[in-house]
Order: structure tokens, then C-alpha cells, then sequence
DNA sequence: CATAGTTTGGAGAGCGCTCTCAACGGAACC
DNA sequence: GGTTCCGTTGAGAGCGCTCTCCAAACTATG
């Protein structure tokens, strides 16, 4: 290897400056002289220096480093690749980072090792933690062991969070198919430990108590194979089904599936709606009417929270969920609905860049 | 905060034992008692001691991450929350680390901001990197500076690498096409900027001389926009059209849709091939026959050649690509195909668990 | 010209850990 | 009994950087 590694003390050294100056320097800190700035800055950029992070998180105390925490459901991390909330949660994150300097560290674990991961977090974490998926009680010790952390969705009170208004949006997407005609509406929920589940889940009760609608509902564990094997379930047992809403768009997607298997049709017979607005809700036929999750940025909101340390215990920040209306409600459902109030997450990202 | 930083000295001295003992049993470094040794994990286990990740790596010049690298085409971040691929990599990835103690990092970057990202992998990596669609001139700069790296997809010679079979896939994929008599086929392919889509035209382009098929290309971006523009420009200059092979599922995707737009079926009137085998591939309608890619197997026999450190310069190791043939190809698209030789990605890495 | 105030730069003490090296004690050998 | 040797333990020197002093060099004031 003809690289040889740098240190701090051979920028010192061949700008002429001592070590403290160097760091001040790399540092941005006051106190140097506008020449011996430059004279440093030009030695780092032609030897290539980069400070060794270790060495600088340990004498700063500081981390160059932001966790992203995801608890996988029943330990299974193959979620994490079938599902496109995961990397819509990165690419909002990493929206945030980019230019920060900062990096990005992924933890998955189950809830089993979410103890561990806590210590974990806690003795190496300084910029923050963002919180995906992870129960009340388990934020609240992220909160108290860890400096900095922001959960995505609703979760203890204390914990600095970013939500989308779950319940509110499912109560909608209830309420568009109630507008379209439609009266016996299932729901196909994702798991119990999800709190963003439990959210929709609320929605959808406060729904059908003021529609008078019956309580038709499974889980489809946020799995495309769950939604169908919940829309197959549901169709044998309630033929006269005519409203399918789905906590997430795979299950929906799923749902389409096992309707059309079945011989019948979406939206004639049975209306669809989905939750998140990911990839697939486009891909599906027919397009599919969902509610659109801004995850890319409510995860760049959390991680901002995280590096301005504007994240206070018990600081909120919401994110309205509205109605995309695609094919698979019928030609009426964009009637009476509100106006949409968040841009489109991928083009509200692109205009970032 | 209630919680007090613990150093090892507090273990040792609450274990009655030097510092470097203490250390010896946290590092399972021989040459200790068995008697002391429990005494320390007691301490230990007692006082909810982790060490501290920065010091250790200062000291020891080992990481306890794995760096992801992914070189975002036009310095793109969003397609990172697009395309399912990135987060089958990072499911693969995390598949391969779980119990290991190592932590991911997620490095994202445009090809302008690569330089630096080389420097800054290059100062403190040790696990080693994974590369994401890195040029074989960049990864063979990271190969240079960094100790370890893998790529995913070909790259430099002498860089390590698993790579799928992008070329001999994309080649039956248009056999494919062929042999249910199709003779106006057209692909839309990849960035030129990224090496599995090279490697795809590369097949496309072997399959067309041998066939004697003529040349009909276009490029769609790797996304779903991209590819409905793409078929929408392909069968206005080429209305004799009758199949389409796409080098990413999203991009199909989008070509269904544009053919279905523009009055036309599929497979009937157009027969359409994927590629990746992504979480839409089944998704849409009619359920898009595609070439399975890997990704979460490659990523994880990646994440293991760093992790054993296994991967020599030159050191190759070869995924078959293999076809899975749904209803956007007819019925008759089974007959004559190689058997496949690769499990299914989500039941592989269940069964994992 | 003396004194106090203000920059600017350097010396040096750690941050928490690893790891080499030397010391120690007991077993084995001559 | 003395020597050698091995297994075990501790002392201490860093790893590369930050940051708090403190000294030196200026500038402003009486």
C-alpha cells in the first residue's frame, strides 16, 4: 500500500503551525489568522488529510455518525426489503445529511436484541438517533440512555417524534370509500407492534363508529402475500364486500391480486384503497388510490430535528396524510375530497438536490 | 441525565483486576483465568458496561463498521427510494451481519462528491466496503486506499466483486422473447453510468447479432417514468413493435402501462420482460415475467468475503441470473427455459433466520 | 513609556481503549 | 536448591485528535 496514513501532526508540520492550530483550523474555529488559514487549508487539500474519526469523536466527544433505528417486526428483517417505506426512510434521511458531513448508520434488530441496541446506541451516539418502528416503552429508554432521538411515528409522550397524522388519514380513506356508495368496507391492518398500524387501525374504527359501518378487519402483517391471503379470507367470508382499505400499499397490492383471482372486480365490485403512496401504488392495475406518506420528508424532518438539537422531549412535528386518487375507487371518488396540502415526496426531493 | 459514562477502569476496578485484564476478557483474548474471567463478565453484565466504540477503534485501528457505498447516478439520491434494489442490498447486507457485532454504514453520493467519499471510506474503514454501482475507475481508487472492498456488479479487474450474470440473463431474456415468436423486440435499458446495465445491453446486443434480431434501444433512466416514456417513444417509431425487454422491473412497469395507455396488450399484442424480480414484478398487471437477480443473496456473500476477509484481489464470485416467468410473456414462455438454480431471494433469507 | 486589554499561537493534558513488555509465581527440570 | 519455562497479570505507552490553559505579540489607553 504506497498510501501512507496521515495524521494531524504532518499537516501541523508542513504549514509551520502547531498541532492546535491545525485542529483550530480543520475545526473552523476562531482565533487563527486569515494567512495561516489559508496556508493550512492548502497543505490539507494537497496531502489529501481527512481527520481520523475515531480519534476526533474520542477527544470531542462528539460522533460524526447519526443511527437510524429500525426494530423489525417479530425479529424479521426481510421485511426491510420488501417493504419501500425502509428505503424512502434512508433516502430521506440521507436528503438531510447530504453536505452535513454526517454519516448514516443502519441498526435492524429484532425486538429481542432491542435492549442490546440500546446500549449500543447509547454509548456511541451523539448527533442522534432516528427511531423507526420502536414501541413506546423501548423509545422511552432510547430517550432516557441516548442523548438525542426522534421517533418516526406516534410513540411515549416524552419522546421527540415526527407523525404522520395515521388515524386521521385512515378515517379518510374510509370515509372516501363510504362517499363513493360503498357500505361493506374491510380493513386489512398491519401488525400489532407497529405503531404507525395502530394508528390507521384507530382511524378506521373512529370511521366506521360514525358511519355505522360493521368492524370487518384482519392483519395482513404489511406483507404483499398477507394482503392477499387477507383479501382471500375476507371475500369468503363476507361476500357482499364491496370496500377494501389496505394499511399499506404491498397489501393492497396483494388484495388486488386475490380480488381479481377471485372473479372480481376492482373498483366495480370491490373498491381498493392503500396506504404510503410507494413505488407500487402506480404499478398496480388498476393504479391504485392511496394515502400519501411523506416518509422521505418526515425522515429528513427527524434528522434535522436531530442535527439543529431542536428535538426537545415532548417536541412534535405532524405531517398531513392526504388522499391520491388513482383507478381503483372509480371514476368518483376525487369528489368532495380536501385539497391536498404536501407536494409530491419524490419531486418535493428532487427539488432539493 | 442519571446515567454516568463507564469506562472499563470502572470494570476493573470493580472486578478487582487491571485495566488490561478487563480488556483481555471484553476482546476474548486468551491468557486469562477462567476464575477472573467470569469475575469481569459478572462486573460487567452487573454494570450494563459497553465500551466505547470510538476509543476502541482509535486504539485498535479496527472498525466495527461495514461501509455501503453507493455511487448515485447524476448524483440522483432519490432513485435510492425509487428502486427496491437498494433496499434488497441493505437487507442482504444486515442478513450478513446480524449477530456479528458490525455496524452498517450507508454512504450515498453523486460521481462528484466520489473523490471525497474516497477519502473519508479510506480513513476509516476496516470491516471493508460493499460498492454500489461504482465505476471500475472509482472502485479501483477505493480498492487503492481502502484495505477491503467488494463490489456488487462487475467493476475493475482487480477489484473484488459479485457480480450476477447481468449479460448471459439480459441474452436469454431476449431468447426468451424469441422462442414465443416474437421478432420486433425492443429493450430499454439502464444508465450507461451504471455497470449492470451495461452489462445487460451487452446481452441484449449478443442475443440481437445471434438471433439477427435489428437494434431497437432506448434508455430509461432505471425508473418507472423513465420506462413509460421509453415505450411510449418505442411504439409510436415502431408500431410493428411485439416485445420489450426492460433491464429493471420498475422500468417495465412503466412500459405495461404505456402499452396498456396506448390500446395495446399484454402479452397478446406486446410480450414484456423484467428484470430484478422485485417486489412489483408480481405486482402489476399481468405479473410481469422477469430475470431474478440475487440482490439480497449477492449483497449478504459480499457482506461475508469483507467480513472473513476472504475477498483477494481479482476474487470473483458468479450469481446466476434466472428466469421467472409469470403471464406478461404469454403461456407458452416456460417451455424450453434452463431450470433455475437459484432459490427464491425472500425464502432464502428466511430461511436464514 | 508603562499598563491593561486583545488577539494569536503553542504546550500539554487527556478522551477510553488496546497491546506490548516486563514481572511474578509456580511447576518442571537438572 | 537453583534454574528454566510457562501461564497469568499489571504497568504504561501510545492511537490521533480536541481543547484548555498560558505565553507571546500587538494594540489601545493613561
Amino acid at each position: 500500500m504506497p498510501y501512507r496514513k496521515l495524521t494531524i501532526e504532518d499537516v501541523a508540520h508542513k504549514a509551520g503551525v502547531s498541532r492546535a492550530t491545525a485542529s483550530r483550523v480543520l475545526n473552523n474555529a476562531p482565533g487563527v489568522s486569515a494567512d495561516l488559514r489559508t496556508r493550512v487549508d492548502r497543505v490539507v487539500a494537497d496531502l489529501g488529510y481527512r481527520p481520523n474519526a475515531a480519534a476526533r469523536a474520542l477527544a470531542s466527544g462528539r460522533r460524526d455518525a447519526l443511527d437510524l433505528v429500525v426494530i423489525a417486526c417479530h425479529g424479521d428483517i426481510s421485511l426491510f426489503g420488501a417493504q419501500p417505506y425502509y428505503s424512502r426512510v434512508i433516502a430521506g434521511v440521507l436528503s438531510a445529511l447530504a453536505g452535513t458531513d454526517t454519516q448514516l448508520r443502519v441498526n435492524v434488530a429484532g425486538a429481542d436484541e432491542a435492549a442490546e441496541l440500546v446500549d449500543r446506541v447509547a454509548q456511541s451516539v451523539t448527533a442522534g438517533a432516528v427511531l423507526v418502528n420502536v414501541s413506546p416503552a423501548l423509545a422511552a429508554r432510547f430517550h432516557a440512555r441516548c442523548r438525542r432521538v426522534v421517533s418516526l411515528g406516534a410513540t411515549a409522550p416524552q419522546v421527540p417524534a415526527v407523525e404522520p397524522e395515521n388515524s386521521r388519514a385512515a378515517y379518510e380513506a374510509i370515509s372516501l370509500l363510504h362517499r363513493i356508495g360503498r357500505r361493506r368496507i374491510a380493513a386489512i391492518h398491519g401488525p400489532d407492534c407497529n405503531t404507525c398500524a395502530a394508528g390507521r387501525r384507530a382511524g378506521h374504527l373512529e370511521a366506521i363508529r360514525e358511519l355505522g359501518l360493521p368492524d370487518i378487519a384482519v392483519d395482513g402483517g404489511f406483507r404483499r402475500e398477507g394482503g392477499y391471503a387477507a383479501a382471500t379470507r375476507l371475500l369468503a367470508e363476507h361476500p357482499d364486500l364491496d370496500g377494501i382499505f389496505a394499511a399499506c400499499d404491498m397489501m393492497a397490492a396483494g388484495a388486488i391480486q386475490a380480488i381479481t383471482d377471485a372473479g372480481r372486480r376492482v373498483p366495480d365490485d370491490i373498491a381498493v384503497v392503500g396506504f404510503d403512496d410507494s413505488a407500487v401504488a402506480a404499478c398496480v392495475s388498476p393504479p391504485l388510490t392511496t394515502m400519501r406518506l411523506p416518509v422521505e420528508q418526515m425522515a429528513a424532518a427527524a434528522t434535522r430535528a436531530l442535527l439543529e438539537g431542536a428535538a426537545a422531549p415532548h417536541w412534535r412535528r405532524f405531517f398531513p396524510v392526504d388522499a391520491v386518487v388513482r383507478s381503483s375507487t372509480g371514476p368518483d371518488a376525487a369528489l368532495g375530497l380536501p385539497p391536498a396540502r404536501s407536494p409530491h415526496p419524490v419531486a418535493a426531493l428532487a427539488g432539493r438536490t
